[in-house]
RNA sequence: GCCAGGGUAGGGUAGUGGUUAUCCUAGGGGACUGUGGAUCCCUUGACCCGGGUUCGAAUCUCGGCCCUGGCCCCA
């Protein structure tokens, strides 16, 4: 029947689905506010150079990519971590670092739909540009737990750093690197053992796998000896544990570019089935792929939809609703009634057809919490009808009992 | 790109080749005109799209589109 249907992967948002996501946006933005990061926003359309420069020609098949009446390539951001970065270099060179910056935008992957998995889709991200110290890896991860967290989810969180397996592995070519990441990243151990056999590397085996199956930092250390980096990972992580934060260690946690300068997260929230990674991120450094000065950042970025999915959808509009039912006589009062009510922070509407009071306490009783009536009789005594659509309790009472009577909705129950 | 299962009014459904496609709900109109959140009456509204088989297809078949889940990928 519809002559036009949604484009594959997109969603529509009713009230009730769009009222909670606006919910859990504004918390997370607060959260990260709190944190001293600052709202930042990029193209929804960029050069297609600035996304394959980051992660290579590959991500053309995974992007809406298309040519503008000026013959230039353009793409729909599939993310905005690289925006953020290009942003940086053409226009922040000269603020006073660290930037704290966090963003929330949508994105467009042209991949296939599934569960938590759309081809618009929405990110929540922050970005911590130019501190590149133990601390400031502490405080990315520690802000993506407090804003995940602020939105009333539970979620594992899985902290590594690329430095273990690269210390084993960095005589290799880049490609043999590429794949033995691969394999760590899912705990593939039987293609993991092939790949090394047929590449004659078989004697790293020993080390790898007794490096990802480490849980404590000690195991780890006592597998790559004392790497450049022992010390600052040790304090970033004692910063960690000092913060009470819950997490566990994953020296598996692989990431397939050269960029990512070591620490790495990412978290797993329950309910999504295949797709239940909710977390993102990392050091890494970028700015000098764009043409700007070598910067060290951290950064992160929330799948938003996930953690819709997997919070569920609850409860929607604020209470109390108030319907306004009149009677012809009833008109002019019943907007200036409406009018003060709002004004005392109340959801008013009033009714617009001209119908029976029955009619309209049909209408009322199927969204609204109230019902004030206003009528001849109200007006001879300058009082309003107040009904209450849950107990069916009714009165004639001043606006101003009203007022005071429907403040108390939150505690009734 | 691959695999599996799906697609019947806005939502939920019945319908295994044969009258006008079932029921619930929702929406609209009316009765009613100070409480009927009711009830009653009327009404709107669907076989995803296209080919094929057949006298006849919602039903069988092929292709496409879309949905759901999984694989791949995951920046």
């Amino acid at each position: 029947m519809p002559i036009l249907q949604r484009p594959r992967g997109t969603r529509d948002f009713l009230p009730d689905e769009m009222e909670p996501r606006r919910a859990i946006e504004d918390v997370m933005r607060e959260t990260a506010g709190l944190w001293g990061y600052r709202e930042v926003g990029t193209p929804v359309f960029e050069e297609a150079e600035l996304f394959t420069i980051r992660s290579g020609q590959g991500i053309l098949n995974e992007m809406y990519v298309f040519e503008d009446k000026g013959g230039r390539a353009l793409a729909l951001r599939p993310e905005i971590t690289a925006a953020v970065q290009r942003m940086f270099v053409n226009e922040a060179k000269v603020l006073p670092r660290p930037l704290r910056w966090f963003y929330f935008s949508d994105c467009f992957r042209y991949e296939r739909p599934q569960k938590g998995r759309y081809r618009q889709f929405w990110q929540f991200g922050a970005e911590l540009i130019g501190a590149g110290t133990p601390r400031g890896d502490a405080e990315v991860i520690m802000l993506a737990d407090a804003i995940i967290r602020s939105a009333g989810l539970s979620y594992t969180l899985e902290i590594g750093n690329l430095s273990f397996v690269r210390s084993l592995i960095k005589s290799q070519t880049h490609e043999i690197r590429h794949k033995i990441m691969g394999f760590l990243d899912k705990r593939d151990e039987k293609q993991l053992i092939d790949f090394l056999r047929s590449e004659g590397l078989i004697d790293l085996y020993d080390s790898l796998n007794h490096l990802i199956k480490a849980t404590q930092l000690d195991e780890i250390f006592q597998v790559t000896g004392d790497i450049p980096e022992k010390d600052d990972i040790k304090s970033f992580f004692s910063l960690l544990d000092a913060s009470g934060i819950e997490y566990t260690l994953n020296p598996g946690i692989a990431r397939g570019l050269d960029y990512y300068t070591g620490m790495v997260f990412e978290g797993f929230a329950e309910g999504l089935g295949t797709e239940n990674q909710i977390l993102g991120g990392g050091a890494y450094r970028l700015a000098h792929l764009f043409g700007g000065e070598d910067t060290a950042s951290c950064g992160f970025a929330i799948g938003f939809d996930r953690v819709i999915v997997a919070l569920g959808l609850t409860n929607t509009r604020k209470g109390p609703v108030v319907a306004i039912l009149l009677t012809p006589d009833g008109e002019n009062k019943a907007f200036i009634v409406a009018n003060e009510l709002r004004a005392a922070g109340f959801i008013v509407e009033i009714d617009l057809y001209s119908r029976g009071l029955g009619a309209q306490m049909t209408h009322a009783s199927k969204g609204a919490d109230y019902a004030v009536i206003i009528g001849k009789n109200e007006i001879l005594q300058n009082k309003v009808t107040l009904k209450d659509l849950k107990t069916k309790e009714q009165s004639l009472c001043s606006i101003e009992d009203a007022i005071i009577r429907m403040k108390s909705f939150d505690n009734r129950g």
